[in-house]
DNA sequence: TGATGCCGTTGCATTTTATGCAACACAACG
DNA sequence: CGTTGTGTTGCATAAAATGCAACGGCATCA
C-alpha cells in the first residue's frame, strides 16, 4: 500500500468509473482495476461493489476513505511542517504550456509545488502548445509542457507524463459534414482546420503525404483548443489531442472520426535544457511533477 | 512512499543502525540506505543524521516517526475491523520449524496472521530445521520454514523469504582450537560437530569431498542450534547457519572462522505440498508471510 | 601517523514489479 | 439479438527495487 494508491482510491471513490479515474490520473483503467485488487487483497476486505453501475463503495470500502484521507491529510501537513529544507528556495521560474494543459496539468502541479516552494514567482505563459519547445529552447520559458516532437532539439531533456491519441474531428451540425465516415471523404474537397506548426501539424501532413494527398486547409490556427471550436461551428474537419477535446466545452458539438490507419499519439511532459537541469529551481519543478 | 517503508523507518529509528535495521527486517544495509534517502526526498526533508554515530533522528525525522506510527496504528485497526471476509475462517494449521526461525520470523508471522485469522488454531512444531522439508512432505505439517534443498521433492513449493550464509565457527576457547587459522587446520584431524542431517550437513560433504578430505566427525547432532552450544563449550568446529549463530546465547563465545571458499549460502522461506496450495487455510497464511 | 575496522553510500547486473494494450466476459439497453 | 459500456486478464515491455562489491569518510589504536 503507498499513498499514490490512497490517491487513486480517493479518485475511484468520486468518480466510481475505472475510466474516469483513469482519466483522471493518467493511467489506464486496467491499472486501476489492478491497483484496486491489490488494494483489496492488502485490506483483506472487498472495497468496492463492481455489480452494480456505477461501482459503489462497500462499507469497508468507505473505512478505507476515511483512512485514507486521513492519512493524505496527517501526510501533506507532515511534509508542509519539515518542508523548511527547501521553502527558503526563492526566485522566479517561467512555465509555458497550453490552456489544456492548464486545465489537466497544472492545477495538481501548482498546487503541489505552491506548498513546498511557496517563496518562489511562478510565472504560467499560456499559448498554442506548439510554442512550448521554441520557448523552452530560446530561454523564454524555463520549462515547457509540450508534445514531444519526432526529434528532440539538442540540449533539451523531456520527460513523458501522459500520452494522447490524436483524433479527426468532424461538426455534428451541419449534416453534410456530420454524416461523413472516412470511406466516403474526398479529402482533397473537405475543408480542414489545422495547427498552423507543431507536432500535431506535422503528423498530420506526414499522414496525408504518405496517401498522395493534397488536403484541402481552409484555416490555419494557432492553439489547438481554437481548433475544436472553429469545427464545432461547422467550418470543417480538425485534428487535435484527444486531451484537447475531452476539456473543450464544445466537445459535445464535434465527432470523432474513425480513421485508419490512426495517427500516432501524443507523447505529453516536461521539458528543459538539459543544462539548466542542475539549477535548484527546475529541479524542485521536475521533482514535484515527476513525484 | 509506502507502508513497508514506514515499517523500515520505525526499525531505522530503534536500531539507529542500517546493518541491524537490516538483519531484523531480513534486508541489505544499501537497500535501507537507498529506501531511507528516498523518503527523505519525498519528504522534503533530511529525517536522520548520519555524521554521528549512532545515526539520530532529526526534529524533522520525529514527526515522521510519528506519522509513521499513527498511519500503520490506523491500518492495523482498519484491516481488523474490516478483515471479516475472511475471519470466519477456521480449522487448524500445523506448523513445522526451528527453533531460530521461531525466534526470526515466527513473532512476525505469528502475530499478523492472528490478528487476521483469530479463529485458526495454529500448531507450531519446533525441531531440526533439516526436518521442515520430510515433515511437510509427508504431511506430518502443513506448513514448513525451511532451506531451501538443492533439489526440492517433487510435488512441494518453495518460496524464499530470507538468504543466510553457512558459517564454520570454532570456540573461543580452548586456545588450540581457538586460535586456528584455515591455514593451519588439518581438517582430518580437529574433531567436528555437524548437522545429522539436512542441507547443512549435504553442503558440508560436498565441501569437504571436493577437497578429497576425510573430516573427524566427533558428533553429529539434531538441530542447529544444539552445535552452537556444543563448539561454545570447546567440543570442536561446527558449522551453522549465520541466522542461527545470531540468534544464539553462545554467539559472544564462538568465533567465525574465515574460510574458502565459503560454502553456499542458504535460502531460508515457506514450504508447503503444492496441490495445497488452493486451500483457504494455506492460502491465507502463504499470503499472510509473503505480505 | 599510518593501519585497521566500522558504517553509510553508490555503480552495476539482476530480479521483481508495474504498466498499457488488446482480447475477453458480462450486463444493460435498444 | 446485436450493441454499447464496463471491469478483468494474458502477455510483452518498461520501470523500479534489490544485493553485491567497491568506495570514501571517520574514529580508534598501535
Amino acid at each position: 500500500m503507498d499513498y499514490k494508491d490512497l490517491q487513486v482510491f480517493l479518485s475511484l471513490s468520486s468518480q466510481q468509473h475505472l475510466g474516469k479515474a483513469g482519466q483522471q490520473l493518467h493511467m489506464s483503467a486496467s491499472t486501476l482495476s489492478r491497483r484496486l485488487a491489490r488494494m483489496e487483497e492488502e485490506a483483506g476486505a472487498q472495497l468496492f461493489n463492481r455489480d452494480t453501475t456505477p461501482m459503489q463503495l462497500t462499507p469497508a470500502g468507505e473505512l478505507f476513505r476515511q483512512h485514507a484521507e486521513q492519512t493524505l491529510l496527517s501526510w501533506q501537513q507532515l511534509r508542509s511542517s519539515v518542508g523548511t529544507e527547501v521553502s527558503d528556495l526563492s526566485g522566479q521560474l517561467t512555465l509555458f504550456c497550453s490552456v489544456t494543459a492548464t486545465y489537466s496539468f497544472l492545477p495538481d502541479l501548482l498546487s503541489r509545488f505552491r506548498e513546498q516552494y511557496p517563496l518562489v514567482d511562478l510565472r504560467v505563459h499560456t499559448g498554442d502548445a506548439a510554442e512550448s519547445i521554441p520557448r523552452t529552447e530560446s530561454g523564454d520559458a524555463d520549462v515547457g509542457i509540450a508534445a514531444r516532437p519526432e526529434h528532440l532539439p539538442a540540449g533539451l531533456t523531456f520527460k513523458a507524463m501522459a500520452s494522447s491519441p490524436l483524433l479527426f474531428i468532424v461538426p455534428r451540425t451541419p449534416a453534410n459534414l456530420a454524416g461523413m465516415n472516412q470511406a466516403e471523404i474526398d479529402w482533397s474537397e473537405v475543408p480542414m482546420v489545422l495547427s498552423e506548426s507543431g507536432l500535431a501539424r506535422t503528423r498530420v501532413n506526414q499522414w496525408f503525404a504518405e496517401r498522395q494527398i493534397q488536403p484541402h486547409i481552409y484555416a490555419q490556427v494557432a492553439g489547438n483548443e481554437a481548433i475544436v471550436s472553429m469545427v464545432a461551428l461547422g467550418v470543417g474537419v480538425g485534428v487535435v489531442p484527444e486531451l484537447v477535446l475531452r476539456n473543450s466545452p464544445m466537445a459535445s458539438r464535434v465527432r470523432v472520426l474513425n480513421v485508419q490507419p490512426e495517427l500516432e499519439p501524443f507523447a505529453i511532459g516536461l521539458c528543459s535544457r538539459t543544462q539548466r537541469l542542475e539549477e535548484p529551481l527546475l529541479r524542485a519543478l521536475w521533482k514535484t511533477a515527476l513525484l
